[in-house]
DNA sequence: TAGTGGTCTAGACCACTAA
DNA sequence: TAGTGGTCTAGACCACTAA
């Protein structure tokens, strides 16, 4: 089945478990790289690598001159997966459709939304979008792209692909920001999930940014009775 | 300022930009570590610690035999902070209350959230409080404690100390399961946070394990209006 | 100022796997 | 089967910092 661990995990493994177990509590110190190396019978370049992993991961704290300690436990956080949501409908056994509502192109102004980020004067593509699984209402999308920082998307055709995909595609990004709230949807919103006025919805907010420069906004309102966003995270 | 960038971090520094300005775009084939080496005049193992450093962030993939490849753009994922509530009020800058509403001991039966993964017959902690930022309503919290798993939560006192704060300094845990999801306060609850009812609210679930044992399942719910979850994220 | 961790070298052997 | 990545060795020098 599984190969043989190397001695670089066998380390990581024993040094994990007498953490988890408590047996290491917080703040206790563990061994020397030298110490370890000794007990293992290997360089100290084998230890080195396995306590930086393990510092990398949170799990330790490393200080010069004084050792390497048991991590505080660390605040809950959690990996949590957005997804490209035709691959997520797909994944579920269900027929993904899109359609494009609207789509125009114009300057940012005064009233873009605050957490778009972005300045007066830029070239703006506008677009609302509605994505359908097995024909019922699954998100209503509503995104802005920087044409200065994306000119490609002035030619894609988004009746054919969604431009959240067409984005994950053409154009890296660095940076992502997100925000997550729940909302009563308003009437327009209610009608276009095919809820009643002030269903509760999730809501979405991601702004993407490639270096200093915003690439793009989006607020992604799904139906909260359909959908939730789940994560599985280990400290 | 900073210190001088080691020679790992300046190469590190040289591939990433080359992948995210996409001059290598996904799937082209990045040097091999003897060329790397012999470009940067330098050991292949200091080569081999970046090109595995980036393979850990998932921006190139390595195959024996074949190279290292930038990867397929990531799915965006984002690291979310779950909130220890009480540090999250007072990192507003807002006093923090706590109220013990319900606690009782019982054994787990056949009506457990399907969430929570619990057996029936285990005995449990059942405990029922709210959070409140300056006074007023934040958070209702819904939590069940495996005694079986962490017998010191029967001597806790709850009311002094909420119990994910508590449980987060003593008991260590190794996985967690996170379940994000928008609902319409039901009449109890909208009482409970002060809102009218069907108001929307972010609920957050979370199990928690160590090893195979469940050690707590909790259901949060904040008022939407008041509430959201942020993350930044880079690939 | 003494001792830790951080980084790097110049090798080595091997498992895996694409060709 | 040839060549890559994975892992390890036995050193070295240095920056940082707790004592």
């Amino acid at each position: 089945m599984s190969r043989a661990a190397t001695l670089g995990e066998r380390i990581r493994g024993e040094i994990e478990t007498r953490i988890l177990s408590g047996e290491w509590p917080p703040g206790h110190r563990i061994p020397f790289e030298s110490e370890l190396s000794a007990l293992y019978g290997c360089s100290r370049m084998t230890v080195n690598k396995v306590l930086a992993g393990l510092a990398e991961a949170g799990l330790i704290e490393r200080r010069r001159r004084a050792g390497s300690f048991v991590a505080q436990p660390a605040l809950q956080s959690a990996v949590l997966r957005i997804p490209d949501i035709p691959a997520e409908i797909q994944g579920r056994g269900e027929a993904y459709a899109f359609e494009l509502i609207d789509r125009r192109t114009r300057e940012s102004g005064a009233h873009e939304p605050p957490a778009a980020g972005l300045m007066p004067g830029l070239a703006l593509l506008d677009l609302t979008c509605r994505h359908l699984a097995d024909g019922r209402p699954f998100a209503y999308e509503e995104r802005l792209i920087s044409l200065a920082a994306v000119p490609a998307a002035a030619q894609a055709d988004f009746t054919a692909v969604p431009p959240g995909t067409w984005l994950l595609q053409h154009v890296p990004w660095t940076q992502a920001e997100h925000r997550i709230t729940a909302v009563n949807a308003a009437p327009r919103l209610a009608r276009a999930l095919g809820l009643p006025a002030g269903g509760a919805c999730l809501s979405v907010e991601r702004r993407t940014w490639r270096g200093p420069e915003t690439l793009t906004y989006v607020r992604q309102t799904f139906r909260g009775d359909a959908y939730s966003l789940g994560a599985r995270f280990s400290p």
